[in-house]
DNA sequence: GACCAGGCACATC
DNA sequence: GATGTGCATGGT
């Protein structure tokens, strides 16, 4: 797929071996409970981890990872606790949303897990949610649903629109299916890329930096300046 | 002080 | 359909 001095050839899959033998496993998502994934896909909306830590840890600190406290509690103190995530008041909309969504229709996220129905199904529920964008939806199939789905975030596009396997006027279902449709159909691999793309974009790949000659994937970005 | 972070909805053209 | 803007905190 890309083809240079370096590295003939590398596909999808090279380049998933890569990473994963430069970063080692990452065991996404962090967290305890599926519901705990749910919540942190909603807090980490354009927002650094550190910081949805520290609303995280408000929260836990409350015991409130839970469904049906977070439905029942107080809009206005939900929005304190997760201040620290930033856009606090859309986010403690976006998750009495969700949060809505599972209890009314399948009680706990555990019970959504299990359900029989297909991964578009659900998907398209998701979606449906005011404040649930593809991403989030994704994200929540995937690491709180064990759903095989690929997760697309700015670091996929930018990372792999610089390595030119992916175009940047693609929209997110495109390169999703180019992840797909290239890579092993098996869970962990699909949780193990999604993390490791955004290790290797939180360390070598910001806006800032646009070509660092430390990247392990410098070899394939630097044909293209 | 500017820029950025594991998006999304909405307005406008 | 593409592009622009508001949402907000905390780290670099």
């Amino acid at each position: 797929m890309i083809k240079n001095n370096d590295n003939d050839n590398m596909d999808l899959m090279d380049i998933y071996n890569k990473l994963l033998s430069q970063f080692g496993a990452q065991y996404w998502w962090p967290a305890e409970t599926p519901y705990e994934v749910v919540i942190g896909a909603v807090l980490t909306q354009n927002t650094s981890w550190k910081n949805v830590e520290k609303a995280l840890e408000n929260l836990k600190k409350e015991n409130l990872i839970d469904e049906k406290k977070i439905l029942s509690m107080d809009i206005e103190k939900l929005k304190e606790l997760i201040k620290p995530a930033g856009f606090y008041n859309i986010k403690a909309e976006r998750l009495k949303n969700i949060t809505k969504y599972i209890v009314d229709n399948y009680g706990t996220t555990n019970n959504l897990a299990k359900t029989e129905k297909d991964i578009n199904s659900l998907r398209n529920e998701l979606l449906a949610i005011k404040g649930i964008g593809k991403e989030t939806s994704d994200s929540i199939l995937l690491y709180a649903l064990n759903k095989p789905i690929f997760v697309v975030d700015a670091y996929t596009r930018r990372i792999f629109s610089r390595c030119g396997i992916i175009d940047k006027s693609m929209d997110y279902d495109e390169i999703r299916l180019i992840f797909e449709n290239n890579i092993l159909l098996n869970l962990n691999v699909y949780k193990e890329y999604h993390a490791l793309i955004v290790e290797l974009g939180k360390n070598y790949c910001k806006k800032k930096n646009p070509l660092c000659n430390e990247c392990p994937l410098y070899c394939c970005c630097k044909k293209l300046v």
